[in-house]
DNA sequence: AGCATCATGCTAATAAATTAGCAATGCCCC
DNA sequence: GGGGCATTGCTAATTTATTAGCATGATGCT
């Protein structure tokens, strides 16, 4: 599923390929028979293979994802973790970075919440 | 494990109200066994229970979570990751917090970064 | 057109997870 | 101290996931 809401679409092989520690090519194309028929994926016909989507839209999975992040990690602290965000280590923002947030911040602010 | 991530420490029991949707009791204990073998989960025993706890300390893991977050559903981008944190709408920051956020981003840009 | 390639459909075997349930044991309260 | 309660240890049955492998059919290249 992660594979699928990184790039929308995806074969069979491209997944298995995406995956450190993959199972085998049977197991994958298995999973995902498995996660069709439970109604999380769908899948067109692209030739002779098989290219499939996840069911929930990117966006919607992405406030579920954030809001249960939030919710595992931070105790419900939005605050926290735009902290922890920002506090990434490995990949600090950039000046410019920064300013962007601020001026989202401050666009925020203006919005009256 | 997420569960425990929240709480640190619980018993099976615990975790078992915890979970919407939970498996049978019987379902839980066998998963903390099979998750203890895997070296997630440790245990000690408090009188007659067992009190589990994540192995991998919750700082850890969360760092780990936002850093998997933000490539599955941001594309790498932490700016949007944070974009989309103010905007969760059931939740929304008030004036205060919003003002400690700037201080922040004031703080991380004096450190250079 | 012919051939190699790739992906699926299917089947069958094995491994792992899920579940129920009962005996045994330690705790707590009266 | 005795009786109930909660929790573990275990076993066994069932369901589900994982895997290999082969036949089949479409694609694309020469």
């Amino acid at each position: 599923m992660d594979v699928l809401h990184r790039r929308e679409r995806a074969t069979a092989a491209e997944i298995q390929a995406e995956i450190a520690d993959a199972p085998s090519y049977s197991t994958v194309r298995a999973l995902l028979r498995i996660l069709e028929t439970k109604g999380h994926i769908w899948h067109e016909e692209d030739g002779p293979r098989y290219v499939f989507h996840p069911i929930v839209p990117r966006a919607s999975e992405r406030r579920i994802a954030l809001k249960h992040l939030v919710r595992t990690f931070f105790d419900g602290s939005i605050n926290d973790a735009v902290q922890a965000l920002i506090d990434t280590s490995d990949h600090s923002l950039s000046k410019a970075e920064l300013d962007e947030l601020s001026r989202r911040i401050a666009a925020a602010r203006k919005e009256g919440r």
